[in-house]
DNA sequence: AAAGTTTATGTTATTATATAACATATTTAT
DNA sequence: ATAAATATGTTATATAATAACATAAACTTT
């Protein structure tokens, strides 16, 4: 048995997720892979969709990749600001991070007031998120079952879903195993 | 057959939600009911935590309840302002929001910034939401397969929740089949 | 009931998050 | 080259929430 990078990024049992390593929370996967993939991933779906992936735009989507913890705006603006000699206002951060959830190439995470990058911008997008609150890592996941029990749960009120936010707070897998008090 | 006022609170099929009525959404329950029930409920809670439920915190609570719409902290300051002579100031209305959050009487709904009571606050409590773009209204519900498929979610990824939101955003089933644009 | 303790509320100031409105620059289309 | 559309810059402001300290009300112990 060979052992390589992609050998990594194995799905727990159970879930739908393909490529998203459980291994995100112990800070054990490549992680310069999860950038460069996604800046790729990025620049394809914008050209597919016919909008423009601008150089602040890739800055912004690089800056928030830096990291699987959400970003808030304002400290993203303070690492804008850091690398470049200009002032950054706020307007500027919010309608970059306008367009990349656009797009799909990032998250809004509700309970964080906070960005984070999309693990899978081509498939369902669905909005699922596991969240540290040791760590601060947030892990995006998708499960058809629960799908299911959604849409069912919908179905049952007569309601129909525009939009998702399902967000677990708690501990991950390491961070529990760790000793935290 | 014999109509009454709790006859309209009927659950959808497939729903574990008992006393939940779907008419929540087309304004047509019994809304004072509501009201009654929810402050009863929580002076019965609250004297059985040993927490005081005080004239402010009633105050607070009675008015979220006017409506299922969740109700931002700031209107909820101006509706308490109203009702007073003196000035209200946000840690007024931000510690009687807490209270009532720990006490399980209120949500916070976080796609929204704005709280709504808790329509059961002696069962589960999942803090899952339908919510409707259109009227405004927020409802609860709960289903156990739904709960099952969340807590599988976590235990594939070795995750221990501690809270969750789940809120689903749409169109109600009044304002779904009534014309908006 | 008086004194001490805890809990709740009042008050002022500040922090954090996000958007409105308008100006300038850049890119794309004609 | 010009016009139109799109993106960014800039200033001001709206919206949401908390920190820190002062006062008041409620319970507790004697």
């Amino acid at each position: 048995m060979t052992s390589t990078k992609m050998s990594s990024h194995t799905s727990p049992a159970g879930s739908d997720t393909p490529p998203l390593p459980t291994s995100i929370a112990s800070q054990q996967h490549d992680h310069t892979h999860c950038i460069t993939s996604a800046m790729t991933s990025a620049q394809d779906i914008c050209a597919r969709n016919g909008a423009r992936l601008t150089k602040l735009r890739e800055q912004v989507l690089r800056l928030i990749w830096q990291s699987h913890k959400p970003l808030g705006a304002y400290p993203l603006m303070d690492m804008l600001a850091a690398e470049s000699t200009r002032r950054v206002a706020p307007p500027t951060v919010y309608r970059a991070l306008e367009f990349l959830l656009e797009q799909g190439l990032i998250h809004r995470i509700n309970t964080l007031n906070a960005y984070v990058g999309c693990t899978h911008p081509n498939g369902d997008h669905a909005n699922n998120f596991l969240i540290c609150e040791h760590c601060g890592v947030a892990i995006e996941f998708s499960a058809t079952a629960l799908q299911d029990r959604i849409n069912e749960s919908a179905a049952d009120f007569g309601f129909s879903i525009r939009s998702q936010s399902i967000e677990l707070v708690g501990s991950c897998e390491h961070c529990e195993a760790t000793d935290h008090e």
